[in-house]
RNA sequence: GGUCCCAUCGUCUAGAGGCCCAGGACGUGGCCCUCUCAAGGCUAAAACACGGGUUCGACUCCCGUUGGGACCGCCA
């Protein structure tokens, strides 16, 4: 039984590189009808924040990764660390360590200036007696002798010397348990059977199996994954623009889509681009993960999202853009639309649109009162040629009373004979009248969605506009 | 500085020794479609980091060089 988990520590936003890994556990975990766990791994208490492990569960939930246990919290399992540590203490597999923290990072300053490993010296390893009035910190009794082999799905076997390893604190001064020892303690105590975590890991995996060797436990599966990058090849992160989860959901990205763009970062299943999440549950397994880091793409992603949408159906994304509807001021506060009619003007719209916000105000010359010339527009399009053709379009319209699409292309066709115009020299000044622009949906469509008191309006008011010049 | 990881178009990637003078996708240019803009279709430019082996034959295997990254905390 496949037994999985997320492990954020709730010091910031789930991020990019967090939803990543938490997407994987998930697929793993979903691909072998396991279960996937959410552990959050707030040891640090002067880091961690109420207010981040709900962002963390809230992104979690946009993302709609779902998880089977959890929230586990580490601060709710002082007890359980405390009780291990005292073992370990007993068995002689750890020690209590007197050295001040500013002694230590000083030491570690001098070791790196003379080019050396800045590792701890081992100085209260094998000390007798306690040093009173001294609060000591436990550290780890690590090897020195020897090798440790990583066997991890993605990356390979990889041999650490245990020479290099350094006896890690896992108790701090103030009896408060530190990551090293959490993790595995958790990772045994919850039956973790696949640890799936960023490569940033690796280095610390030798010293968390010797954690386990030491509590008498089996070592679980490894699987790291390879980090992702900014533009600029380094760790991704703020200083490369959005990376919270949640910043995405502003810009209007589909949560599948942001899903399936992540995916595709370090995985591929042959030349296939798009996934549904049952395919990627389906088709999800680690030989298929690459073993480099990735550059993240906001172009290739917001390509995606586009695609997204153009698959989404007119009344999923009718339910999806009324909240930008009202941030993007399309629609009044209070303001509410017809459902139907909301979704045959999406139907106009969503395959021009690559973002939620980009459609809610693709809508905007929909549903206000007035439009806005642009001016280049209005100048090249709404002059004294036009205007006989606007007016006898006007004329034509309001005779008719099945206001569709196949009826006002009648009229357009009509107008267009007599005249022996082009098409084009009607649709476009009768775009810029509709919509203030040179681009939109086909003037048809337009026209009908609008409606025709709308309509009738704003031609007449492109009329006037046009006979008011001198 | 040490340890570890990684290396195919600008970017994400396919490629498990001959299928590859390297395929797909994003982006970029061109053409088609067309009432405009998109979408869609077609098309072009664009890569196996370098050097040694192994082999009849290397993008694929081995070694080295170079380059990049991560970690070396009483952070996780």
């Amino acid at each position: 039984m496949v037994r999985v988990r997320f492990a954020p520590s709730p010091t910031g936003h789930l991020h990019i590189g967090g939803a990543r890994t938490a997407l994987f556990n998930w697929l793993y975990a979903k691909h072998n009808k396991g279960t996937f766990i959410l552990r959050i791994e707030d040891t640090d208490r002067t880091r961690s924040t109420e207010e981040y492990i709900d962002a963390i569960i809230e992104g979690m939930k946009w993302l709609d990764l779902d998880w089977d246990e959890g929230p586990y919290r580490q601060t709710d399992r002082f007890d359980v660390y405390r009780r291990y540590t005292e073992k370990l203490l007993n068995e002689g597999k750890a020690y209590y360590c007197y050295c001040l923290p500013e002694e230590l990072e000083q030491r570690r300053q001098e070791a790196l200036v003379q080019g050396k490993s800045p590792k701890y010296d081992g100085r209260c390893r094998n000390l007798q007696d306690p040093i009173p009035g001294k609060n000591p910190a436990v550290r780890f009794r690590m090897p020195r002798e020897g090798e440790t082999a990583v066997n991890d799905l993605i990356k390979g076997k990889t041999v650490f010397d245990n020479a290099y390893l350094d006896d890690l604190i896992i108790m701090r001064s103030d009896g408060t348990p530190t990551y090293n020892f959490t993790v595995v303690v958790d990772d045994v105590d919850m039956n973790i059977t696949h640890v799936i975590r960023g490569d940033d890991h690796l280095n610390n995996t030798p010293k968390q199996i010797h954690i386990y060797n030491a509590l008498g436990y089996e070592v679980p599966l490894f699987a790291h994954l390879p980090m992702i990058l900014g533009a600029d090849k380094t760790r991704l992160s703020k200083r490369h623009g959005a990376v919270s989860v949640m910043a995405y959901k502003e810009m209007g990205y589909l949560p599948d889509a942001l899903v399936n763009y992540l995916v595709r970062l370090g995985w591929s299943y042959g030349d296939q681009e798009i996934f549904t999440r049952d395919e990627l549950i389906q088709y999800f397994s680690f030989d298929k993960v690459g073993k480099s880091a990735a550059v993240f793409n906001p172009e290739k992603l917001l390509w995606l999202n586009s695609q997204y949408i153009i698959n989404s159906s007119a009344e999923e994304l009718a339910e999806m853009v009324v909240p930008f509807l009202s941030k993007e001021k399309v629609i009044s506060e209070g303001q509410t639309l017809d459902k139907e009619w909301l979704s045959k003007a999406i139907d106009t719209q969503k395959e021009r649109s690559r973002t939620l916000i980009e459609l809610a105000n693709s809508l905007r010359y929909y549903i206000s009162e007035d439009v806005e010339y642009n001016e280049k527009a209005k100048i090249k399009f709404l002059n004294e040629k036009s205007l006989p053709y606007l007016i006898e379009l006007k004329d034509s319209l309001v005779s008719i009373s099945d206001f569709s699409a196949l009826e006002i292309e009648k009229v357009f066709t009509s107008i267009i004979e007599k005249h022996g115009i082009k098409l084009g020299n009607l649709a476009q000044p009768v775009r810029v009248a509709m919509t203030g622009k040179t681009e939109s949906p086909g003037i048809f469509e337009v026209i009908k969605i609008a409606g025709k008191e709308k309509t009738l309006k704003r031609l007449e008011k492109a009329i006037k506009t046009i006979e008011i010049k001198p």
